[in-house]
DNA sequence: CATTGATCATAA
DNA sequence: TTATGATCAATG
């Protein structure tokens, strides 16, 4: 693998630049930049564009949960888009903190801190374009409006409010505007320690935050 | 045909 | 093992 920067971007100006060298350029050009070989397929490699992206501009945050880019407090997001140039899928933002001691307010939550400044990277993802020929779009520093983040942070509290009172199971990922909660797992048979109706802690599907798809297409229409 | 629920790979 | 990176695929 080659790096084709010297280490992180120190400021959100040098991340934009390099992002938008990216931007009319190709899945292929992005691999071939770091002598990195593409997967054949998506299908066994979901991430494999995201962390593409994240080695390509510099990211060091590995899985630590936490936003990519720490020293400057930007999380990248790929953003893939189908034929008529929309969001096709939802967007995974972190852990569903279940435990009573992991909880925290929405100021200091992970979502939040996620979600405060993002790097939008829309990528081709029509199934008909090959994946080397998949193009990359011109990058979108975005910050949530006070609108958007009054929602959120309602989705939020409503969701969480639910985590904390034993109605884990009662949540369905029909709850919420923007975001919602869906099973975050290896399979249906993943387990993880949350609340349970009864109030005691017990065995249960770990689950994620998501941005709905018609959230993300705002924000790209927006730009 | 959009959405929900399920799943795949990998690093520390 | 649990977080990250997400997309797949069944379902209504």
């Amino acid at each position: 693998m080659t790096t084709v920067f010297p280490g992180p971007p120190r400021t959100e100006q040098e991340l934009m630049e390099r992002a938008s060298e990216l931007a009319g350029k190709t899945l292929q050009y992005l691999a071939s930049r770091q002598n990195i070989e593409l997967p054949v397929s998506l299908n066994r490699a979901k991430g494999h564009i995201g962390t593409l992206l994240e080695k390509y501009l510099g990211s060091t945050a590995g899985s630590l949960p936490e936003p990519d880019f720490r020293e400057i407090g930007v999380e990248l997001k790929t953003l893939p888009l189908n034929k008529q140039g929309r969001p096709k899928e939802s967007t995974y933002v972190c852990v569903v903190p279940l435990l009573p001691a992991e909880q925290t307010t929405w100021e200091q939550s992970l979502v939040k801190r996620k979600l405060s400044r993002v790097l939008w990277l829309p990528i081709e993802a029509d199934a008909e374009i090959p994946l080397p020929r998949r193009r990359i779009g011109s990058p979108i520093l975005w910050s949530p409006g006070a609108t958007q983040e009054k929602i959120l942070r309602a989705d939020w509290q409503e969701l969480m409010d639910m985590v904390i009172t034993g109605e884990l199971e009662n949540i369905s990922a029909r709850l919420g505007h923007y975001l919602q909660i869906r099973p975050k797992a290896q399979n249906a048979r993943s387990l993880r320690q949350g609340i349970s109706n009864t109030g005691d802690i017990n065995a249960t599907l770990p689950r994620g935050f998501y941005l709905r798809t018609r959230f993300t297409r705002t924000i790209l229409q927006n730009h």
